[in-house]
RNA sequence: UGGGGUAUCGCCAAGCGGUAAGGCACUAGUUUUUGGUACUGGUAUUCGGGGGUUCGAAUCCCUCUACCCCAUCCA
């Protein structure tokens, strides 16, 4: 697994090394309402990966509050899908339906606190009252009934009194709030529905952004990971769990960014569109991105697993390209399974100088470089098949399989050449007549030929006929938008391609690579000994196909695309003077005079600061950049500090008895502590060390401690000089006069 | 256009003021009875653009740009 960490496993340490959470509790929490795909397998990943890397554990919850689109035979799916990828679920597997009374009880404590209501108004007129996204939203006239009468209203909704959409309960938040998920959201609608769970027992479902944090709070979660769209719902989330006043602890929302793969599509819409549309054959159709067609297709959980360890995990919207997940089960098989031989596209080749009738040869299933034992009896005859593919007539350049002119190794056999080319009418080859070498065995050749390669074939009369699937990805787009862009070669099914008769015989495993080919799955439903079915997992790599096709190479030299800048809003005349008066007067530099003439705080901050020490320039530095960075994050009434403090710090880099890096430092400690910054200095002895001879040798002592460096950058690597800059400055607590060690380290590297 | 996010190699992705990790893909070579595997090397003078602060910026500040999400009684 991966050395460095992901923004998610930070953040978990950070909360138990600060005793925030005693133990990691995570839960996965898909909608039974479809069939788990590779994405879902991305946030199992996540969610199991986390509670079992910090010794904490996960739920697996049912997220079924819609009772018109959820079903038990997606939960079923769902189940087997974390158990195949080997992950455990603490417990019974949850339901947020389980929680439905306690759901229900939140809802009314909330309306006892005023901040829920019974809403009537109809959809349209709800929709028109939320406003948009510039506008704010308008209130119900309904959100004013009493606290008693939303009592009321909210009983009979249970009890059945009214019918489907007549009334919802929302909560009371803003109306106006620029997150539009705030204006007054939904908490509970009416469902006359029959839930697969609790039947009738309901006939009002909580909403999710009302039932997925009170489920999560209920089942002791920590943290709550999940997709980036839900970040706008984070709020709510937090609204909801907080208004409550519920005991402590309770969770957290976190999101990432979820997985999307080249030529393949992920939406539940547009894969219930392929199942329902007879486009695939099924959900575990093996061109698919579900679980259980990946797993028809022969993918390992193994490779799986690896992949989305790979791909990582990050808030950035990504596209990851299939090359990654092909790379996962090609590597994971490789050193796994038996390699043996199968011929799709076979062609006759008569031996005609072979005596006998036939011999068996020993056989390895495994190669050299895979530590695995086990051979197989492998029957040779005076008719065989090859691939069509691995002979040509008029050979390109580089081919080295068989010709007219050029012998090749049948694997884990003899040397054969061509002697004779049988055409039927069309011209097409129907036959080759060869001859063997009968010196030439494999592990015993004495013959002396040379060949270029060794290539697969099958014996002709012990081959067995078997059905083999080639499966090519789904959609020919990069980016599918729909059925438009499916590849219409997506499945090729050969009926009679030939395999040595072990593989059937035998079964030494259920995945094979199919020597030079692939690696491929006996199909778990298809398969009987009479027919055997095997689906191509993955093609091996193949440079001799891509360099064949190598030929338009693109000849593209990066062009920098030009960057239009928009236009920056005027200064109003008032900020407008007041940039002049810091430009002229206090010759501050444009940039800076800029963002402190457009800033109130700002510019108030350094008026007051200026007061106390006529310092302009760099009070207005250390202002506009990191004391800006805090009002920023914490706002002006948060600050534990004032101008005159940073006036004061600013003094003592002018009287030069601190460096600027040591006034940095000083200032986040004023920051948290809001402490007088003489005295910090005073206290931790941070005045600055000007002494040529003393950091003369610290830089002696580092420049002796770091020999390969000091090679580098004799040999021209000036970036380097930054690197000893650093660790002079190091060595000092950041106390070195930066100017005086770069001369001398300029000096002394020469 | 209001709010919330995100921008580091062809694709992912580390990095949190001091030498631009790693994987895939690509590419050159070595080994090879799989044109596979394995191994070795090559791939970002630069981090969306422009400014500023600093001895030093992918990292801090300002500003601009592009993309994604939000106006379901879906989750």
């Amino acid at each position: 697994m991966k050395q460095s960490k992901n923004f998610l496993q930070t953040i978990v340490e950070k909360d138990l090394e600060s005793g925030k959470n005693r133990e990691i509790v995570t839960r996965f929490p898909p909608e039974p309402n479809g069939f788990p795909h590779i994405g879902h397998a991305k946030s199992i990943f996540i969610n199991f990966g986390i509670a079992r890397d910090y010794n904490g554990h996960c739920n697996l919850r049912m997220d079924d509050t819609n009772p018109t689109k959820e079903d038990t035979t997606y939960v079923e799916a769902l189940k087997d899908a974390v158990t195949w990828l080997g992950y455990e679920w603490e417990g019974n597997v949850r339901f947020t339906s389980d929680y439905f009374a306690q759901i229900h009880e939140y809802a009314i404590k909330l309306i006892k606190m005023d901040r829920a209501y019974v809403d009537s108004v109809d959809e349209e007129e709800m929709r028109e009252l939320r406003g948009t996204v510039t506008e704010a939203g308008k209130h119900s006239k309904y959100a004013s009934r009493t606290i008693e009468e939303n009592l009321e209203m909210f009983e009979r909704m249970c009890k059945g009194e009214f019918q489907d959409g007549e009334h919802v309960l929302r909560a009371k938040i803003d109306m106006s709030a620029a997150n539009m998920k705030m204006r007054d959201p939904l908490m509970y609608r009416i469902r006359h529905a029959e839930h697969f769970r609790t039947g009738s027992e309901w006939c009002i479902y909580p909403m999710y952004d009302f039932a997925h944090c009170l489920s999560d709070y209920i089942e002791g979660v920590s943290h709550s990971i999940c997709t980036l769209e839900f970040e706008n719902n984070r709020d709510i989330y937090n609204w909801v769990l907080d208004t409550l006043e519920l005991n402590p602890p309770r969770p957290y929302q976190y999101e990432f960014a979820r997985l999307g793969i080249n030529y393949t599509v992920m939406s539940k819409r547009k894969l219930l569109e392929l199942v329902e549309g007879n486009y695939v054959s099924g959900w575990d159709d093996p061109r698919l991105p579900t679980i259980a067609g990946l797993r028809r297709k022969g993918y390992t959980p193994e490779s799986i697993v690896t992949f989305c360890d790979q791909v990582g995990i990050a808030k950035a919207n990504s596209m990851v390209d299939v090359a990654q997940l092909e790379f996962t089960i090609r590597d994971d098989l490789n050193p796994k399974v038996p390699r043996v031989m199968c011929v799709l596209d076979p062609l006759k080749v008569t031996i005609e100088n072979y005596e006998g009738s036939s011999e068996e040869l020993d056989a390895s299933y495994y190669p050299d470089d895979v530590p695995r034992e086990g051979t197989r009896k492998l029957p040779f005859s005076r008719e065989i098949y090859i691939e069509r593919d691995d002979f040509e007539e008029n050979p390109p350049k580089g081919y080295f399989r068989l010709t007219p002119e050029q012998p090749v190794r049948l694997k884990h056999g003899y040397i054969i050449a061509c002697k004779e080319l049988i055409k039927d009418s069309d011209g097409k080859i129907t036959e080759i007549k060869a001859e063997y070498y009968p010196t030439s065995q494999s592990g015993s050749d004495t013959s002396g030929i040379k060949v270029k390669s060794a290539i697969h074939w099958v014996s002709g009369d012990k081959a067995k006929k078997v059905e083999v699937r080639l499966y090519d990805r789904l959609y020919s787009s990069e980016m599918p938008e729909g059925i438009e862009d499916l590849n219409p070669n997506s499945l090729q099914v050969i009926k009679d391609a030939l395999i040595e008769p072990a593989v059937v015989t035998e079964k030494p495993d259920e995945r094979f690579q199919f020597e030079r080919q692939g690696y491929f799955f006996a199909d778990p439903i298809d398969y009987t000994d009479e027919k055997p079915v095997y689906n191509k997992i993955v093609g091996l790599k193949d440079s001799w196909a891509k360099k064949r096709k190598a030929a338009p190479q693109k000849a593209q030299t990066k062009e920098k695309k030009v960057q239009i800048d928009g236009e920056v809003v005027a200064m109003t005349p008032e900020q407008e003077s007041l940039f002049a008066r810091y430009r002229e007067m206090l010759k501050l530099n444009s940039e800076v005079a800029n963002t402190l003439a457009r800033d109130v705080d700002l510019s108030a901050f350094f008026e007051e600061a200026l007061a106390v020490l006529h310092s302009p320039v760099n009070l207005a530095n250390i202002i506009t950049n990191e004391v800006a960075r805090e009002i920023k994050q914490s706002g002006k009434e948060a600050l534990k500090f004032t101008p005159k403090q940073i006036a004061e710090l600013i003094k003592m880099v002018d009287d030069t008895t601190i460096s600027n890096k040591i006034a940095k430092q000083v200032f986040e400690e004023i920051v948290t502590s809001g402490e007088n910054p003489v005295k910090i200095v005073e206290s931790k002895g941070l005045v600055q060390i000007s002494d040529p001879e003393i950091i003369g040798s610290m830089i002696d002592a580092v420049i002796e401690k770091n020999p390969d460096n000091l090679e580098k950058f004799r040999a021209g690597n000036k970036k380097l000089l930054g690197f000893f800059v650093g660790q002079v400055l190091k060595a000092t607590g950041g106390k070195a006069n930066p100017k005086i060690v770069n001369q001398l380290l300029a000096q002394k590297l020469g």
